[in-house]
DNA sequence: TATTATTGACCGACGGTCGGTCAAGAGTTT
DNA sequence: AAACTCTTGACCGACCGTCGGTCAATAATA
């Protein structure tokens, strides 16, 4: 029942993992840790043996989403022939309104509140690693498609400004009315894409 | 002392204003409404008078502090006279890091991340105006520079992608160790508009 | 006196703490 | 090896302090 040594590592997770729907039915600023232990099964205090707070567990809980969501899209990509099939993937998580979606986008906003209102150094640190690793593989595509002959070499160049632009497009989804991810892209995308161009890619 | 009918939104705006430096010293999160009433030198009810709740107050803050950024961005942008300055310009507020800025890229930090835990209308509305604006500032800029002959005449489609860029580099300098603006814009930036260049416009 | 503005005592929710409990081994005795 | 004691640390929930928000009483004005 009770091992003298518990894996804490794992243990954080479990508890991360019984509470990994609960943040999406009622938002992480209504979460309460009375929530999250009963929701766990376990007692308030015991949340506190595994986290240092509030916004801990909210990390470790979106950690699960994000991780969740990386997979997904590790799996599509494969699946994915034409280059801009593959650049249109990357935006998919703002285009797509599906509720699956939703919920990875949604999760990922809150999770950015927190980012701006903390100051915690280990979330950018996450931040910083999840952007190099989706940088290096929207490089991967730049680089085939410039192989392939169907690209400018310099459009190299453009990956790191990219995926700024795509971090623009999330923001102003999640932040402003009236706005239109679809023909932002369309209209600046396309225009930059068109420079770049040597052979037509559309099909 | 205490006139039959109040102005409201007058005594909304002194109440911001007397705590709009309290704001910066504290940190929105940090900020107590005990605090707000006595730095007003009011009781904490009358506080409840003027505004909604807590966030509410924030935003009013907030206000005051876009405005005046606002009208220094204009009264700055009046002085420049090229293209790359003045789109330059658009992005000091990324760039700039005295001491005076960052006040203010902090304070919008902060108000972000309220826009991104709340769902509330008003600020995306006001977020949505604040862009229009400033979009159409930069749409008069690539205009100019497409009568002069500076630039090629299809740099007018890219507007709206360039404010998306711009929120885009805010937010990663704002969740992102390791994120050097500067570098970003010049690959980035540089690469795009020497497409769209006609003759130098460097100096 | 009627109306409106102001107030601070009060409330309840919630994040976080802490002293105490108890089951599972480890060591010891018989 | 059974019985007994000791030690450990996982677990708990009553409790505390803080803070956003309310409201009944009071003050000011017309």
């Amino acid at each position: 029942m009770s091992p003298r040594k518990v894996n804490k590592e794992e243990k954080r997770r479990e508890i991360a993992l019984a509470c990994s729907d609960l943040i999406h039915d009622v938002g992480m600023k209504k979460l309460t840790i009375a929530q999250v232990a009963k929701t766990a099964g376990i007692g308030k205090g015991t949340v506190y043996e595994y986290f240092e707070n509030k916004e801990d567990i909210i990390f470790e809980i979106i950690n699960i989403h994000i991780e969740e969501h990386h997979k997904e899209f590790n799996k599509k990509i494969k699946k994915l022939s034409t280059t801009r099939e593959k650049i249109e993937l990357f935006f998919n998580f703002i285009f797509d309104d599906s509720e699956e979606n939703l919920k990875h986008f949604e999760g990922y906003k809150e999770f950015l509140s927190i980012v701006l209102s903390e100051n915690n150094e280990l979330m950018k640190k996450f931040n910083y690693d999840k952007n190099e690793y989706f940088c290096s593989e929207l490089l991967s595509i730049l680089n085939d498609a410039v192989i392939k002959g169907e690209l400018k070499e310099e459009v190299i160049d453009l990956a790191n400004g990219i995926m700024t632009y795509q971090k623009g497009m999330a923001l102003r989804k999640m932040s402003q009315i009236n706005y239109n991810p679809r023909e932002d892209f369309n209209k600046f995308m396309d225009t930059l894409f068109k420079l770049f161009e040597i052979k037509n890619l559309k099909e």
